[in-house]
DNA sequence: CAAGGCTCCTGATAGC
DNA sequence: TGCTATCAGGAGCCTT
């Protein structure tokens, strides 16, 4: 499930293996890959040809690589299965591949190092999706306006977070996934962090104190780090880098996946519950049921 | 308006 | 063995 580190992962690939290349064909194989790109599946291909691709950009598990002079970027978001791969132009097609990206390569240095490759998507459960829209003056895509900056921005307020969950009825963990207070935490990276924390993840958000808040968000920037240190947190091949090499942090997680495992702080028999259509890993003992369950 | 639930999708796996 | 049920879950959209 890419998060935020998996997916700057991908970015930081991006950034090496596809920026500075023009475009010259694009294939699209399954138009729901496209869904969001309203105008259609050859709309996007004929508006992509010939331009030259920009730095690739991210905000919380959003990606985009702007199109030079258009003033539009290319969007991109993996959902649950999504990657996107650099291979070379006579890698057998992949079983799964949506979307297919051709440069018309030149002498540039950016291009001879990059050799004969292409940019795939591929996508097993199609919640992912490439799309084209206009910039705003900020330089984001329109359609994510509403999405929060992400914890690693520099430009993150801290006090505005801690301000928004004191005035929410919510509880914290349905707050850490919500994409509009802080962008890039999934189940993964709450889990972890509310572990970290000792926080359980019904806690009324108007409860927490703002140095429970900062401890919170501490802890959610440091696992974050961590598994971007290792290139982000892969369970099979479903999570890849853009070269198709799998993370190591599922080897230091501490709560997602440990049901039945002892807690790594206190020994106490980890629980996973069912929550929101999927699960919450925590430690019964270090994470108490908050008395109030909003 | 805010909060919470539903739904899209495919494949691995468990259970009968 | 082969079928069906369950689970994985991001985020737009709908209902309350």
């Amino acid at each position: 499930m890419p998060e935020l580190p998996e997916v700057e992962v991908v970015r930081r690939g991006l950034e090496r293996w596809v920026a500075h290349r023009t475009v010259a064909e694009v294939e699209v194989l399954h138009p729901r890959a496209v869904r969001r790109h309203l105008a259609g599946a050859d709309d996007f291909t004929h508006r992509l040809k010939g331009h030259r691709l920009g730095v690739p950009s991210r905000r919380g598990k959003y990606l985009w690589l702007p199109l030079e002079d258009t003033g539009q970027s290319v969007l991109a978001h993996l959902g649950m299965s999504g990657q996107l791969l650099v291979q070379p132009h006579e890698a057998p097609s992949e079983k799964h591949l949506r979307i297919r990206v051709r440069f018309a390569d030149t002498l540039t240095s950016a291009a001879a190092e990059a050799g004969g490759t292409e940019l795939r998507f591929v996508d097993q459960r199609t919640f992912g999706g490439l799309s084209l829209h206009d910039n705003t003056p900020d330089g984001l895509p329109d359609v994510i306006a509403h999405i929060a900056r992400d914890p690693l921005d520099p430009l993150f307020d801290d006090e505005a977070f801690h301000q928004s969950l004191r005035r929410k009825r919510t509880t914290v963990k349905r707050a850490l996934l919500d994409q509009s207070l802080i962008s890039g935490v999934g189940n993964i990276y709450a889990d972890e962090a509310l572990w970290r924390s000792r926080l359980h993840y019904d806690r009324a958000t108007a409860t927490l104190t703002r140095p429970r808040t900062a401890e919170l968000l501490g802890h959610v920037r440091d696992v974050m780090n961590a598994a971007l240190a290792v290139g982000g947190t892969s369970f099979d091949s479903l999570y890849v880098n853009v070269n198709g090499e799998s993370g190591y942090f599922d080897r230091s997680l501490d709560a997602y996946g440990r049901e039945g495992l002892p807690c790594r702080r206190c020994g106490t028999t980890m629980r996973r519950r069912p929550w929101m259509n999927r699960s919450s890993y925590f430690c019964p003992k270090c994470q108490r049921v908050p008395r109030a369950v909003s």
